[in-house]
DNA sequence: TTGTACGCGTTATCAT
DNA sequence: ATGATAACGCGTACAA
């Protein structure tokens, strides 16, 4: 492979006036050189060196996406709002003249080393971590980091790109309520540590507080929020015959399963309990009955993500930031009247 | 952040000496200045810069993942396949101690300068393409490069893995036939030069010779593989009332939209209408019918991909390899019994 | 307008 | 067992 050397001496210019060419600083060079410099570059295909740019340069033009899970084989991309996500951003961070790198990881304490490894300009931690994790990686990391769907109080520092998680329980439980609901679970998996999904039930208890509903401890069902989980979930309350109406779910792919989980044991949706998830994946739509889901554009997340990470990336210490994607309800076919 | 020289100079040895214990060479260095070395690397949370390793040593630990397509804003990761083949492929990257860069690119050209940019290890395409385009990819790449379901009968240096396209179609529609179906349609993205479209053409042709059923020119549909591509498709199918009984699809995605498109126009699968796909998506047990489809393995594609690509990149100038992965018919509940 | 010297962080080679 | 030096390919600063 051609290097500027290579160049530089069959021009029988320095090193130099072949970089600078190739950078566009043409002020400082003749035409003619960089007529035949350009014309050599072209004959051998030359192509810049990126990592020993990055070693001077101090700017890799490498941007990381992070993913973290506890299962060192979990394939991430299994979910569909996370590979879209995933993809958006790719192009964006493409249209932005950098490269991606991507990486799933386990332990968060060699975050940040992976970062550092490569010199990365930014990253991107398209999974939710909790606040403790975020303290730890913003103290290690070498660069600006976007944390999508997390939530932080304490770090003031700290980037964030999420949804209106409370908006999104709410007007999901006001749905059902409107439509004579009174009896409604929250399916998903909650925790003390995960915000997310505690302002979404944030949201519901609220709903459920202004119509003066009452909630009950066994309301709020804890799990995780694959296809699977729905699966197990749906058997389980079609056959405990659980006294409720309507259940909000956390997560497009959770309703699915459910849905089918509890068709198999003669539960039926929308007849039998009516169902809203979470997301609003074109998977909505192509199940039967569609979903009735809080929807979230993706699109416009995996900018706000960009736009953000270039802004931080472009002024050194930049306070922290965060930003609230809004949430509106697609109704589709899932949530029908009650009328006990 | 630290670097060899730092902890060399507070070590008070060279930067050799550092290199060595960090590398694991340890025959060469002392038990004493192991552990002191040691010591500093965690105190100053040392981490090598892989970009200057790079330079060096002719390895960058780089592999890089590439998509194709004519549209420089289409979100390749809204396909649940190449989604899903994605992950399980960054997951068996990164278990080798490799890094994965990923790129989705416009124009063939300049594909090879982005594996020279970063000195990549090895490459593997994603999508599919053109023998042509293949050759012209392999004469300019600086490192083996994996084609995914791409076929090539000209270039005996590529490495390929794929699936066994021609027994795909061969299988799905022979399972029409022995359901008693006579008037059976192919529909995908045909072309000449795709030549996995063109195998399952070819498998499709087969089963109706076999068993002396004709074929007619307007069974082959020619069309993208979308969701919407589907609805627009059953739409049409329906009114155009094709006398047909069944459709071969070449993607779960355009199946599912084509019955989706069909029952808006009053034509029900399976009972107007049979229909199989291709990849056996999660998704074919989402929907309502169940969709049977032609189903491939994942991640044994992942698997003979990264296998492959290592093999090729650990022995210099390996012969052209081509790995067919079978395939097999999941029934489920979109083909019925054809008596007429 | 063009060239020289040096440094980025690492490794390989050859000494000591 | 340890170190000095050159080299990888490029950019910055300064000199010519």
């Amino acid at each position: 492979m051609a290097t500027l050397k290579d160049i530089a001496a069959e021009a029988g210019v320095s090193v130099m006036t072949v970089s600078n060419v190739i950078n566009g600083n043409h002020k400082k060079v003749s035409q003619t050189t960089i007529q035949l410099i350009n014309d050599l570059v072209k004959k051998y295909n030359y192509v810049p060196n990126l990592s020993a740019r990055s070693l001077t340069s101090k700017s890799s033009k490498l941007i990381a996406i992070i993913l973290s899970n506890s299962d060192p084989l979990y394939n991430y991309f299994t979910n569909p709002y996370l590979s879209e996500l995933f993809g958006e951003i790719e192009t964006l961070v493409r249209k932005n003249g950098y490269f991606t790198i991507i990486r799933s990881v386990l332990q968060l304490d060699n975050v940040s080393d992976i970062l550092k490894n490569w010199n990365v300009d930014g990253a991107i931690f398209l999974t939710h971590q909790e606040e403790s994790a975020i303290d730890h990686i913003l103290d290690t990391a070498p660069c600006p980091i976007v944390f999508v769907d997390s939530y932080t109080e304490s770090n003031k520092n700290a980037l964030v790109v999420g949804t209106d998680d409370f908006k999104g329980g709410y007007i999901a439980t006001k749905h059902f309520i409107q439509n004579g609901h009174k009896k409604i679970a929250f399916a998903g998996p909650y925790s003390e540590t995960n915000k997310i999904i505690a302002h979404r039930f944030e949201g519901y208890l609220a709903a459920l507080k202004e119509a003066n509903l009452p909630y009950q401890e066994d309301y709020l069902i804890c799990t995780n929020t694959s296809y699977e989980d729905g699966l197990v979930l749906g058997r389980e309350i079609a056959n405990r015959k659980l006294d409720i109406t309507a259940i909000f779910t956390t997560a497009d792919i959770l309703a699915i399963g459910l849905m089918e989980g509890a068709k198999c044991n003669g539960c039926f949706v929308p007849n039998d309990l009516s169902l809203i998830g979470f997301d609003g994946l074109q998977l909505c739509n192509l199940v039967s009955p569609k979903l009735t889901s809080v929807s979230q554009n993706v699109q416009q997340k995996a900018d706000s993500c960009v736009q953000l990470l270039l802004k931080a990336m472009n002024s050194k210490h930049m306070k922290g930031t965060t930003v609230t994607l809004d949430v509106e309800l697609a109704i589709r076919q899932t949530c029908n009247p009650c009328h006990n």
